[in-house]
DNA sequence: TCTTATTTGTTGCATAAGCAACAGTCGCTA
DNA sequence: TAGCGACTGTTGCTTATGCAACAAATAAGA
């Protein structure tokens, strides 16, 4: 019926599923032999390094690494302890807090981060053509989006 | 250099990780909101379901499912107590457990498949074209490690 | 046949992650 | 400006999962 689905689109799916289940234990399983950190520690050290000042709020940082609240509290956490980030405050809102990479934290995403890149061209980009990473991407981008029930209420 | 990731490569490859944390986050959610059912679960019933004789190996199916063995040993422990799963004895081969699926499992997965390919459709199949899904299919099929038959599902 | 290596599945242990509850803070509205 | 609701980040709790170690069984080799 309708809601069927077709031979082309569970093609697809299967595809997808297994290239990320694939992809994404190789790659981590590669970042944590060669560097001992996790791809979420990664994914952390990676946003706050492209961020202004080098630093995010908890909850923006929580949206881009897309782990809940708590999560990413235990994961700025461990990075803490381990010097890679610091906790600022923000003095604009006395709630909020940055996560603030360190110098430390800088020295260790810049040593880390040929070896991610590499995995990743290795395991994703040198394996499709031109043609079809965009077309990869032209496709798969619309679907990222938060599908968030926008609050229709209010008012 | 040549181990740099060029912009497509990068672009497709953010794609490709924000649209499979989406999907598979909202597709989990649906499937335990609605079937009160794990995306796991599902998946190993399914596996089964379309073995032959309804059963499979440990391994076979930690395979499939791309989990390790002491994760299906677990999940299935849990599947077996909620009646859908039973363990039965391989005669071939000591050793050897199959898993096997119950009649209540029959027909809880035959309850809960409509739903989730109801959700895979919605959020995944019917937001891409027909050249988008066999581009997808086409590039990411090489990708899986393991390269295993891909299991065709209807149903 | 006997010995050794490999496979199969389960367990102990450690850990990461989500949900719900919470306190503190903000801000909108009356 | 006072009150109430919404937001921010952390914590307690539960759970799912992987790794390493293990016993039982099989396969391979001499």
């Amino acid at each position: 019926m309708a809601s069927e689905l077709k031979a082309a689109e569970l093609r697809a799916w299967t595809a997808f599923l297994n290239a990320q289940a694939s992809l994404l234990r190789q790659l981590e399983a590669e970042l944590i032999e060669k560097e001992d950190m996790t791809l979420a520690e990664f994914d952390v050290l990676i946003q706050l390094g492209m961020a202004p000042d080098r630093r995010l709020r908890m909850t923006e940082l929580s949206d881009r690494v897309r782990l809940s609240h708590s999560g990413v509290t235990r994961l700025v956490d461990r990075l803490a302890h381990a010097g890679l980030v610091k906790r600022t405050r923000c003095d604009s809102d006395r709630r909020g807090t940055f996560a603030t990479l360190t110098g430390a934290g800088k020295a260790r995403l810049r040593r880390a981060q040929p070896v991610h890149l590499h995995g990743v061209r290795e395991h994703f980009g040198k394996r499709l053509s031109a043609a079809q990473l965009s077309a990869v991407a032209d496709a798969l981008e619309p679907l990222a989006r938060e599908s968030r029930p926008a609050s229709p209420s209010t008012h």
